[in-house]
DNA sequence: TGTTTTGTACCGATCGTTCGGTCTCAGCCT
DNA sequence: AGGCTGAGACCGAACGATCGGTACAAAACA
């Protein structure tokens, strides 16, 4: 069993309860594995099991979101549809948390807060090239970046505290079209 | 001194590093008391302590933000434009996150979770009244206000991750036109 | 065999909480 | 006036539990 078998328990716990939440008691049973069990995978300790589980994340988000965005061959709102479908996926339809969101509500860690935000930047970045493809002035485009980033993390923080999924999914639904607006 | 008096400290602490983030020994330093005293004034303990702040910050925001959007004299678009300059100080222009937004992130305990998601309702209740007032369709009005919610925790939760205010002031300036599309 | 992985027992620190008690001061009796 | 009393505000010290982290040897695998 390598480190990388125990990143998806890790990533559900941190994105439910982050990380003062979460404690090794809770991730040694999460996982079957004993605290020593842990500190071989991460000896860094909770630090690095956070941090490799944000490194998960991310890559996760890369890989299915990022990178399908950064095609050249596709129509614009249909990259940006694609997108929402699987950030869909990602959130459970609204249902799961966003571990980026959980994660800046967190205790002040410049590594930490580091990592979230370049996330957040990526995210931003990629949206903001695709419209810039399609034509958007550059400044508006990263403008739309931060509103999308904005409209999904507000809309999942409303859903968690609403326990309804609902606002998620309007949100989700108007992004594409929103971001499109004025070609 | 009563136990008002250190209400605004344990605001201050509490929207800045949540429930799981503040310590009993935090808040004996913040407000200068023993913890012994603190359990004088609050004989329920830490969760008395965050259940009274919150009240504390539901009653500012009742009194400042949610009363004078309740007024019938003026024009919706001004009332609008009054509550976000009144956002404006309460989050210091996007520099100071929102309680309710720190504590949808905390550990899930039901009367904490209740208090929070009152305190979401009756904000979003507030806008709907308004736009009704204004002849918009009950449904919709009800939408926007989840709308505004969302738009302000979304642009909090990125300001706080990107240290960046502007996202924030952003999204206030264009919400009451926003809010008032289509009249 | 040697290396990797694991369970157990433990560490000091901090968590939220409680105990026992001090200090002050207004109200009341004499 | 002087002394007594009770209530409220306050605090130092300690409680048991849990925190993140470690030492070490048995077990599992190569």
């Amino acid at each position: 069993m390598s480190r990388e078998t125990h990143l998806p328990a890790l990533f559900q716990l941190f994105r439910e309860q982050g990380y003062d939440g979460v404690s090794l008691a809770n991730i040694a049973k999460a996982t079957g594995l004993g605290k020593a069990s842990l500190y071989h995978h991460f000896p860094g300790g909770k630090d690095e099991m956070v941090l490799a589980t944000l490194g998960y994340a991310g890559d996760w988000l890369e890989q299915n979101v990022l990178q399908p965005l950064r095609q050249d061959d596709g129509e614009v709102q249909e990259l940006l549809q694609g997108m929402c479908d699987r950030l869909s996926q990602l959130y459970d339809e609204g249902r799961q948390p966003c571990i980026l969101g959980t994660m800046t509500f967190g205790p002040v860690r410049d590594d930490l807060h580091e990592a979230v935000k370049q996330g957040l930047v990526e995210f931003i970045e990629a949206i903001a090239l695709a419209l810039v493809k399609a034509g958007v002035d550059e400044a508006l485009a990263k403008e739309r970046g931060e509103d999308a980033l904005m409209a999904i993390q507000g809309s999942l923080l409303i859903a968690r505290a609403m326990d309804d999924p609902k606002p998620f999914q309007r949100v989700l639904k108007r992004l594409p079209g929103q971001l499109c607006e004025g070609i």
